[in-house]
RNA sequence: GGGCGUAUAGCUCAGCGGGAGAGCACUCGGUUUACACCCGAGCGGUCGCAGGUUCGAUCCCUGCUGCGCCCACCA
């Protein structure tokens, strides 16, 4: 992504409607009372709304559409300020910036949860009807559905809310049905018998990406097959599904069965026979070596059995019930079918050994949590070869960028050993299959403006498409695909992506896919943007079962919305996961409230954006300082933005903040404004100005409430969400003060001679507010004379008048000389305290000088280190001589204990 | 079973060839006129273990160990 530098573009000024600056601030910032007012300005105003006129360079984000039964969680809190503060930070940029809403309808959620409501009522989907429960899910979305929309405007998001869309709107079933015809009639969707992935309790199959697979005791049985000579023992972990076995196979190179290869072998508790056969696919190594083979309920044995012609016998029906086998298990559950089956072997003598607990993987259906069942099933699939290779491809030749870099394998990872997509569902919340069945057998696909066949005995295909189909195509979708939308030449592709690595799979390719394809070769989106997921504060997994979730909502309500987004953004280091905890949201509200109270400050001593700020000639060291530190930031958050690095970005504005506004410029400004004359006074409310501006402009992406209340109150301007961003603005780069290294080093001197005082202070035991008189002085002071004031003022040190006796002294080394301060300390200074302290400088300064002597003895690394690193490490050598000598004379000159 | 990542202060993490850093926590001192959601000072680490490359390794290489994640049809 380019950076602002490049790609800046002018914002018009805007003043109408500009509320007065304010000269004076509340005490303190309280969020709970003034966020939904400043969001329904910004709302009112437009501020959101996307221009697909505008000849401004287009910015466009979709949100991956949350759930309509979702509410909003922590995960979605950060990934929404994420996709927030990228499309704030783009809008200030001066990109026609659009953050597109939305919802995807969530086909088996919404079925969860609303047959659930059906059966707390007494019913069944299948009782009330495909139409009646139809009505009911829509009925449901109206009075419950899109929580989280509401909730994202509590965030704070920018979406354009004029363009919120939904999966199951009009125009998107429309394309849904576009594209379903297109690649029907481009043999990439056929309809096959295959095995498939089958939920018993959704009663509908579901695609590989849907089954999780997890570790699970079980029990591993092995049992004998066949009597006497032709007798034959394999091991299984579903004894139910011996009685779909329509053969036993062993390895063709395993000698302990191969006389009995091309034998038959009786199927215990059926009085079938069935073969043995060879199949290099067993492993001679695993149990006994023999296999039992179920063509119709295991994927292996699936294929084995294609590849012998061995007939395949499904055992069960579509609940997961023992089904069609004529035996006494007929109706029973698979799982009570797996123990009365053993029993029953058992009491025939047939079990041979059994292992228990046994552990091994199984998969099971994401969201209804059950064993999936292997089903051989009549099913719809999308022939994912050349999809998946283009989308391969768009990555590959670098039309799509995937941050952070190091994902892109995994991507490719996926995209090179996909299967086929199955993506008919025997559901009823969906987007319904478009082909018709003739009463002959003929199968019409039916494009989104075609009549389907009347007549006789035509009916529709039931089932419904995968959500994740409609999902795909949300890029184009959404903005108005398949018309030739001003929405979708403006904004399509996308620029960005964001979203969890966790749905790289599921989503990401998916939308590769579909949007090469329904775009002739156009990606959805530039950058895909993978961020981690949210962790607890000892990087732990969230879950309601480990009791470590937690409400965002209550939060905000909490510490401000501002305090949570700014939590997120800290750590989110690209692709990493971020671990997060109330303390650390508390944290972050007091950033907000060193914010507010430094404006608060400023304005209290009359700082102003009103009046420029003037040369660097006319400007005191300190306000050269804080100028040059924070053109050095414009710049670093600018990069840091734009390569997505929330993390180091909000750092870098933390630390300038609060470690070098406040903690010493708004310092040493207090000296400039109370002591120095009427232009001092005048240029320092102008840096102060001009200094808080451009922080709270660049901090605004982040926390946009807490800085939209303190611009406006400091600028008068109309809103930073239209305000322009510091970095590459000829606003901002025209007067820009470059740092200078002499003033930087300056006020480092500065910044040590304070903290050493204060130290001496603090190891004497004076109170921090207690009045001293010093006496300053030395070859380094002289160089700082000018901050002398600021100094004094720091560490509450007085002038010392005439005939001034010290009572302790203390030398500062500083880069530019040795600066001397000679305290009064009414009496005698702690001897005890100042020894143990120069002690142990001395220690560090001994320890410096052997490191260091160590390095120059060293011949090779004299002859092969760089120059200026041999330089660093004389100069080291020398100034820890220096301190060596220094502290033992002051040791010296210590009066005994 | 395959792949990827990670191991730095009590916790969460930056740094990634030449002097060990931040935030939080902790200790001490503070009602300094923006802020106790605060200020100041301090304590705290042989940078997972073992080898190697290098004048020099927390940083590069190899192995080991621990942890995390993803993929997978071991009956």
């Amino acid at each position: 992504m380019t950076t602002a530098g490049e790609r800046f573009v002018d914002l018009p000024v805007v003043t109408e409607n500009a509320p007065a600056p304010q000269t004076d601030l509340p005490g303190s910032w309280t969020p709970a009372d003034e966020e939904s007012a400043i969001y329904q300005r910004w709302v009112d105003a437009g501020y959101f709304t996307a221009d697909a006129g505008s000849d401004r360079p287009p910015f466009s984000v979709v949100i991956p559409p949350p759930n309509v039964t979702g509410s909003l969680h922590i995960g979605h809190a950060f990934e929404h300020t994420l996709i927030d503060t990228i499309t704030r930070y783009h809008r200030m940029l001066g990109e026609e910036s659009l953050y597109l809403p939305g919802m995807d309808h969530a086909s088996i959620a919404v079925h969860a949860l609303v047959e659930k409501q059906l059966r707390a009522e007494g019913t069944s989907r299948r009782e009330l009807g495909r139409e009646k429960f139809v009505e009911r899910v829509w009925e449901w979305k109206a009075e419950h559905g899109g929580q989280i929309l509401a909730q994202m405007k509590r965030l704070g998001e920018s979406v354009d809310w004029t363009r919120e869309r939904f999966t199951m709107d009009e125009g998107l079933s429309k394309a849904v049905n576009t594209i379903f015809k297109r690649l029907y009639d481009d043999g990439l969707i056929y309809r096959a018998e295959r095995l498939v992935n089958w939920s018993p309790e959704l009663r509908s199959v579901l695609s590989d990406a849907e089954v999780d697979h997890e570790e699970v005791e079980g029990e591993l049985v092995s049992m004998r097959y066949g009597d006497g000579d032709g007798a034959i023992v394999v091991a299984t972990t579903r004894m139910e599904t011996m009685l779909g076995d329509t053969a036993v196979a062993v390895h063709p190179d395993d000698e302990r069965y191969a006389h009995l290869v091309g034998t038959e072998v009786e199927l215990p508790l059926t009085g079938r026979r069935i073969p043995i056969v060879a199949d290099s696919h067993v492993d001679p190594e695993f149990g006994t070596g023999a296999v039992k083979v179920t063509p119709a309920h295991d994927p292996n044995d699936f294929e084995i059995g294609q590849r012998h012609d061995l007939p395949m016998r499904t055992i069960m029906d579509e609940t997961g019930r023992i089904d069609g086998t004529g035996t006494e298990f007929d109706g029973m559950d698979r799982f009570e079918a797996r123990v009365a089956v053993r029993e029953k072997l058992r009491e025939q003598g047939r079990i041979v050994a059994e292992k228990r607990p046994y552990l091994h993987s199984v998969g099971h259906s994401q969201r209804s949590k059950e064993p999936i069942e292997p089903r051989l099933s009549l099913q719809w699939f999308v022939k994912v070869g050349p999809l998946a290779k283009a989308a391969g491809d768009a990555v590959r030749d670098g039309r799509v960028a995937v941050h952070p870099p190091e994902m892109a394998k995994r991507y490719f990872d996926w995209v090179d050993n996909l299967h086929d997509w199955c993506i008919s569902r025997q559901l009823w919340w969906g987007h319904r299959i478009p082909v018709w069945y003739g009463p002959e057998g003929e199968v019409v696909c039916v494009g989104p403006d075609e009549e389907p066949p009347s007549g006789e005995g035509w009916t529709q295909d039931e089932d419904v498409l995968d959500t994740w189909f409609s999902s795909g195509l949300w890029p184009f979708s959404t903005l108005g695909w398949p018309e030739k939308t001003p929405d979708l030449s403006k904004f399509y592709p996308t620029t960005v992506l964001v979203t969890g690595y966790d749905i790289l799979f599921f989503w990401v390719v998916r939308m590769m896919m579909m949007g090469l394809y329904a775009m002739d070769g156009e990606p959805p989106f530039r950058t895909i943007a993978l961020h981690g997921m949210v962790r607890d504060q000892f990087g732990k997994k969230m879950s309601k079962t480990a009791g470590n979730g937690v409400d965002p909502i209550e939060w905000m309500d909490r510490y401000g919305t501002d305090a949570l987004r700014f939590t997120l953004t800290r750590g989110a280091n690209p692709g990493v996961d971020v671990p997060i905890s109330e303390e650390w949201v508390n944290g972050s509200r007091s950033f907000c409230t060193k914010l507010w109270n430094a404006t608060r400050f400023a304005l209290m001593n009359g700082a102003t954006v009103a009046r420029p700020v003037p040369g660097a000639a006319e400007l005191t060291e300190a306000d050269r300082w804080i100028l040059g530190r924070l053109g050095a930031v414009v710049s670093e958050v600018d990069g840091q933005l734009a390569d997505f690095q929330f993390a180091k970005s909000t750092e870098s504005l933390y630390a300038f903040t609060w470690n070098e506004l406040c903690d010493w410029y708004l310092e040493l400004a207090k000296v400039q404004l109370y002591q120095g004359d009427e232009k001092t006074v005048e240029n320092t409310r102008a840096v102060l100005g001009h200094v808080l501006d451009t922080v709270l402009r660049l901090l605004h992406p982040f926390i946009p409430f807490v800085t939209e209340r303190l611009w406006l109150a400091l600028t008068g301007g109309e809103s930073l969400v239209v305000a322009q961003w510091p970095a590459g603005s000829p606003q901002f780069t025209e007067h820009r003060i470059e740092a200078d290294p002499v003033v930087d080093a300056r006020i480092a001197d500065v910044q040590k001679l304070v903290t050493e005082i204060r130290r001496f202070r603090s190891d004497q035991g004076l109170k921090p507010s207690q009045k001293v008189a010093a006496r300053l002085g030395g070859p380094g002071f002289e160089e700082v004379s000018g901050q002398a004031d600021a100094v004094r003022s720091l560490v509450r040190l007085t002038e010392a008048e005439d005939g001034f006796t010290p009572g302790a002294s203390l030398e500062v080394v500083l880069g530019s000389g040795t600066a001397t301060v000679e305290l009064d300390l009414s009496g005698a200074i702690d001897v005890v305290a100042e020894r143990k302290r120069l002690r142990k400088d001395l220690g560090v300064a001994e320890k410096e000088l052997k490191q260091t002597d160590a390095k120059l003895g060293n011949e090779g690394f004299l002859a092969k280190a760089p120059e200026n690193v041999v330089e660093k490490i004389r100069a080291r050598r020398e100034a820890a001589v220096a301190d060596i000598d220094r502290i033992n004379s002051r040791l010296a000159a210590l009066p005994s204990a």
